[in-house]
DNA sequence: ATTATTTAAGAGTTTAATGTCTTTAATATA
DNA sequence: TATATTAAAGACATTAAACTCTTAAATAAT
């Protein structure tokens, strides 16, 4: 898999909120159920967003997660980054020790456009801006069935 | 990582052997010496790749591993689709269940170039070609130090 | 104040990838 | 035939990713 589990459901959650209920706490339970992912895994994955200031949190009753004003402006390329490091968009193909681009290997040049190319899809478009398009054109982000971009 | 270290000991592996006494068998010894990788874990990746028919093994004194006809002719491509199977150039980028085309995620058209991008990148040249230009430019495949495209 | 609700923190478990070790089978050479 | 050399096969161990569970801290409502 190009990117880890956890990448991936922390995504999912960035368009879910930037979907839904801007401004307001929504529980992470009610977005760990409607995205159906584990409630304590994505407690965890989402605690890496909230260190990074993409979202923040707020704990008791009506409590919950939201996208911060930079979370708004974030990409999923700033999710991953937030959760997985940077480690995809900086080591290289085949791994050499002591390599660099002097002295490559057959892959670097081809690799570092791909990984270019890997980076740019993430960075495309903000979280808000995203959540317009995914209204517009009605974008999946849920298993098979319930979801509506209100 | 976008490969397994499976992979990369693999097509490593395959470059050295494109590389090395061609016709001639390589022990695996040898091989796992010159490329830093564990004798045990190299012979099981190798192992696929016979299955595969992309390289012959000989048993006994003097016998080892080599590439195939067919292995010569062979891309980083299909030595990583006998490895690691073809599930990264076929998966999604976010792998939500009965997804396709119709009814997309935001990243269906990117991810579908962005992967295309790293098959190409893969499937570009064959290990035969790979060894010529290997020598012409001086490819690095080994860790630091020793090696020779003779 | 007490209780209920929510995230945070952290320990623990499971699973898959990675890596090691031992035994077996094939082959060459003496 | 006996011995050495090599890959194949498979059991075992370690590590990292993925997932679960429990307790603590914050907050709201009664
Ligand atoms: S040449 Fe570039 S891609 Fe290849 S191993 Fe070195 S740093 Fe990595
Ligand atoms: S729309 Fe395409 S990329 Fe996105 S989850 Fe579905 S199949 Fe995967």
């Amino acid at each position: 898999m190009l990117l880890s589990k956890s990448s991936v459901y922390g995504i999912r959650a960035s368009l879910y909120l930037a979907a839904h209920n801007r401004g307001q706490y929504n529980s992470i339970r009610e977005v760990s159920e409607e995205l159906d992912i584990s409630f304590h895994f994505l407690t965890k994955i989402l605690q890496n967003l909230t260190a990074d200031n993409l979202m923040e949190s707020y704990k008791g009753p009506n409590g919950g997660i939201r996208l911060s004003a930079k979370g708004r402006k974030a990409t999923l390329l700033d999710v991953v980054i937030a959760i997985d490091g940077p480690d995809l968009f900086v080591e290289c193909a085949l791994g050499l020790p002591g390599c660099g681009s002097s002295d490559p290997c057959p892959l670097h040049n081809n690799w570092a456009m791909v990984r270019e190319g890997i980076k740019d899809m993430l960075a495309r478009t903000t979280l808000e801006e995203m959540a317009k398009e995914g209204k517009a054109n009605k974008f999946r982000i849920t298993p098979d069935g319930h979801f509506s971009w209100q």
